[in-house]
DNA sequence: GCCGATATCAAGAATTATTCCAGTTATCGC
DNA sequence: GCGATAACTGGAATAATTCTTGATATCGGC
């Protein structure tokens, strides 16, 4: 279970390293904002949100930052359309419904017990290394 | 169902107009080309398949027409990623299995009876208009 | 604590897919 | 056939992202 409460996460409590990945201080502002603020924001979002705590990161470290935790399975990027990649933090396996009407993404999982691969038919012999699924539509 | 032949169109079987769009020659021309060879091309694909009938069709002209089709519902258009948009004549409800050694995307269904809404938990009082999921690994 | 090796970062240029724009051409209804 | 409207063309423009090059920071061994 994930929880809702997304409370202030001090500097002081994200390792030096994650999975790999040394944390060096750019990396672990950029970790905090996205697990601070989940609404899946975009390179630019979190680029705009660090300005104040870090002047003189540029866009192309926020992007390589990124990156490099996507890469090292400490964060997922969202692809929506074609529109800017998205960032979260939450790792477990999970899709998006996505509200028109108000722009604000959820994340949306399986029911317990359910896997995608259960209710499709796939093409023999198929392994599944990663499943995407995005909802669109409005809450009523 | 969905027939699995995908035998050559000709330009005469495809109708002056579909869904309330003029299908002019660029269009039945591109259409033709994604109902013969269902292997979700670019619009650029597309462009170069194209060039020995059409040898004076823009690309610009391909993304128009694509645009217009898929707004009237004739095509639906498929993101992977940040890849380019891809293309594809399937109008049911599925979604795709990359294979990631061949690079081939297959087209996937629900088993019969099945959406996707129903194993998943929602957020309360959400209304889907539309559902996308993308699977990828491999055939062993 | 200093030093070389390595990893990381910054800033701007380059790339890729796509869209826009302005002018031309084709098509439709009369 | 004629004017109105829609479609098409080719080149320029745009947006997101990646690349490149040089500068900085960090680590392990002494």
């Amino acid at each position: 279970m994930v929880s809702k409460a997304f409370k202030p996460v001090p500097a002081s409590e994200i390792p030096d390293e994650i999975s790999g990945l040394r944390m060096t201080r750019q990396r672990q502002h950029i970790y905090r904002i996205l697990l601070q603020h989940r609404d899946h924001p975009t390179a630019n979002d979190v680029f705009m949100r660090i300005k104040d705590t870090l002047p003189n990161l540029s866009l192309a470290t926020v992007y390589t930052c990124l990156d490099a935790m996507v890469k090292h399975g400490i964060i997922r990027q969202v692809n929506f359309d074609r529109g800017p990649s998205r960032f979260c933090p939450n790792l477990a396996e999970h899709g998006h419904f996505h509200d028109v009407t108000t722009g604000i993404i959820h994340d949306v999982q399986f029911r317990p017990g359910i896997h995608l691969a259960d209710v499709l038919d796939l093409p023999p012999g198929a392994i599944i290394k990663n499943v995407e699924f995005t909802l669109r539509g409005q809450l009523s």
